[in-house]
This record gives C-alpha cells, structure tokens and sequence, in this order.
DNA sequence: CAGCCGTGGGG
DNA sequence: TCCCCAAGGCT
C-alpha cells in the first residue's frame, strides 16, 4: 500500500492552525448557509462573496425565505458576483428544497445532483462541509494539489470527473468527520499555499514529501489550455444589459439598453439570450426589466 | 466534451 | 496594458 504524501494527520493539523475563519465555516452555519456559500463561491473569489453571502443569510435565513422573494429581488441581491445565472438556479433550488425536502437541505450526494446548480463538486462539498460527511470534494485547489503533491505534475491535466473523484477518494481517511476535515484542508491548502501561480512552497506542510518538487519542479507538459477571452464577447454585452436593469428601478425602455453597446446585431442576441436565460422580461408595453417586476 | 456563461483584482 | 485566474455547472 503506498504511503498516502497528502497524509490528513498532517493537513489536518496544518489546517487547525492555518486555516481561515470564513463565517460558512463556522459550527452554527446551516446547512442552507453551507449550500449559498457553495455556489456563490463558484468561479468566485472569497473577498467577493463574504459580504453577499452575510446580506443574504440574513435576508433569507431559510430556503423557503429565499423560494417566497422574487426573481428580481434575487437578481438584485446578487448584484455583480457575475454569472447571474446561479443566483436564478439557487432560487430555483431553494422552492425545491423548501417544497420537496421540509425545508432542509439535502445531506445525500445523489439527492444534491438532483438540483439545479448543484454538480459533481456543490453536492459532495454540502455533504461534506454541512454534514461532516466522507465525499471526495473536487474543485479547481484540489486538481492542483493532487496533480503537485501526488503526481508530480506542474499543473492538473484536463478535467475528468470520473477520475478526478476516484483520484482523492483514494486519498480520504474513512472516518466521516476526518475525512471532512480533511477535504477542507486540501482545499484550503490549494488556495493559500500551492496556488496556480506562484506557489508558496517554503510555508508547505508536505513540501518535503511533494512529488513535484522531488522531480524538480518540471515544468507543465500537458496541453496548453485555450485563453478565456472576455472583452467583446456576448458575456461582456449580456453582462451591461443585466446591469442597466439591477441599477434600475424599474422596467426600462428598450433605448436604455440600446446605449450599452454599439454593434446592433450582437446586442440583439445578446438581449434574446438574456429572455430565454429568464433574466429579463418584457413588459406588455415593451419595457424590459428584471423578472417579476414586469 | 468543448464551449459558453460575469466580474474584478493582481502580477 | 494585458493576461490570468477565482470553492463550476450546463448543454
């Protein structure tokens, strides 16, 4: 049996002394609290979404708090944690969990998946976090690591859920709170200490077993990712529209938005996705605004 | 499965 | 300045 480099004795421990005291971590936090921490922080860094996710806890303190407010209303609330359409696919979660589930949020990984904006990682981070249960919780941090410490490799390689679960499930002690504990730490270890780009290898509790740094530090072999670009995509044109709406207060006239962005063709698809998405509305009288305030 | 979906800060 | 990236999910 191979000796385990990412051993949890030492994450653990390293985690109780290091690890930050973010408020979903703290005892008393739902699991509700767990779940919109989870997705706010989705492609999203903490700084942002620590004072959104304390405004909402206190708004909506339950799911069905959360299911009762409008779209618009939930809009709003969001504001600029970008991709809006998590925040449409948490209200529709919380009407499920407050409709199907008395008001709780699910423990069992299968029953999480079940929800919208709920995918392979949300589920098992919930059980986890908000159940102290034994889930391979698999995020961005977590590749990276693993891909360090365990395969000696620069970078993660393209992501492969299948694997990616098998790969750190090997790696979970099986008690259930340990093995929590211990998913948290291996985040936490990705977001502070081996960071994507310059990793903080010298203040690293495994630094003397890592295996990319027994290799030498290789530099990354595998295939080169493709560039996000963001100026001048439909992301960037549906991004103004949406925002003209949250400042407003109320339905505006189609001109509005018409001033958002110059190329006519691109902003009309933009403003047809922005319906189909159901993060707009039009007005009987051809006004646009947020949904349910129409 | 590759491409798409916001936003803003740091190197 | 520009580019990269930050607790992904969905189609």
């Amino acid at each position: 049996m191979k000796t385990n480099v990412l051993a949890p004795e030492t994450l653990n421990d390293w985690f109780d002394e290091a690890g930050r005291d973010l408020p979903w971590r703290r005892p008393e936090t739902t699991g509700w609290g767990v779940l919109v921490s989870e997705i706010m922080l989705q492609q999203t860094p903490v700084v942002r979404v620590l004072p959104i996710w304390s405004e909402w806890l206190a708004r909506w303190p339950k799911p069905s708090d959360l299911a009762a407010a409008t779209a618009a209303e939930v809009l709003r609330a969001w504001g600029k944690l970008g991709y809006p359409r998590r925040a449409l696919r948490l209200h529709a979660a919380a009407a499920a969990i407050a409709n199907k589930h008395g008001d709780v949020v699910p423990s069992d990984v299968d029953t999480l998946l079940a929800l919208p904006g709920i995918g392979a990682y949300t589920a098992r981070a919930v059980a986890a976090f908000a159940y102290g249960l034994r889930a391979p919780v698999v995020d961005t941090n977590v590749r990276r690591v693993v891909a360090r410490a365990v395969h000696g490799s620069a970078e993660a390689g393209p992501p492969s859920t299948t694997r990616d679960l098998a790969d750190v499930d090997a790696l979970l002690p099986q008690d259930d709170a340990e093995a929590a504990r211990y998913s948290a730490a291996l985040m936490e270890l990705g977001a502070l200490i081996c960071t994507a780009r310059t990793p903080r290898c010298v203040d690293c509790p495994v630094l003397a077993d890592c295996a990319w740094q027994r290799a030498g530090r290789p530099a990354y072999a595998g295939p080169a990712r493709q560039a996000q670009r963001f100026a001048g995509t439909d992301r960037q044109v549906r991004g103004l529209l949406l925002d003209v709406l949250r400042a407003a207060p109320g339905p505006v006239e189609r001109a509005r938005l018409d001033l958002v962005w110059r190329q006519d063709a691109q902003r009309d698809r933009c403003l047809d996705s922005l319906l189909v998405d159901g993060l707009m509305e039009q007005t009987e009288d051809g006004l646009f605004a947020l949904p349910g305030e129409a």
